[in-house]
DNA sequence: AATTTGACCCGTC
DNA sequence: AGACGGGCCAAAT
């Protein structure tokens, strides 16, 4: 399945939808717009996107760090903007933060 | 045409 | 905590 609109669209729809001063995870992105197993294409769509009011940086790795190394440029501007609104970002790791728990998390408890 | 490169993830050890 | 292997896959070399 290649990039095309509808898979970019539905993507960006996911990402939209996550709340002010919450997260979530690439993978967890992916298989809210029903494409299990294709983290790699949402950070490749976010990578991509020239959407400025897309809130990007609510988005990080399923173990809660940002994505990017600490010397990227986007790497200070990401914690910056989650700070802004609430999250608790440490040496570029969220720590706990309140949200609605995940079908993921009902099942399978917290992540450690 | 083959290989490498990413804003990745997960089970297993 | 970290490493390793496999899955993922479009773009760029």
């Amino acid at each position: 399945m290649p990039t095309d609109n509808e898979t970019m669209r539905r993507i960006h729809a996911v990402i939209r939808a996550i709340p002010r001063g919450d997260v979530a995870g690439y993978g967890e992105v992916a298989r809210r717009a029903g494409m299990p197993g294709r983290a790699r294409l949402v950070a490749r769509v976010l990578s991509l996107s020239e959407d400025r009011t897309l809130p990007w940086f609510r988005v990080l790795r399923s173990d809660g760090r940002i994505a990017f190394p600490p010397a990227h440029p986007l790497f200070d501007e990401q914690s910056q903007r989650l700070r802004g609104e609430g999250v608790d970002v440490v040496a570029g790791r969220v720590g706990h933060v309140h949200r609605a728990i995940s079908l993921d998390e009902a099942l399978w408890g917290p992540r450690a």
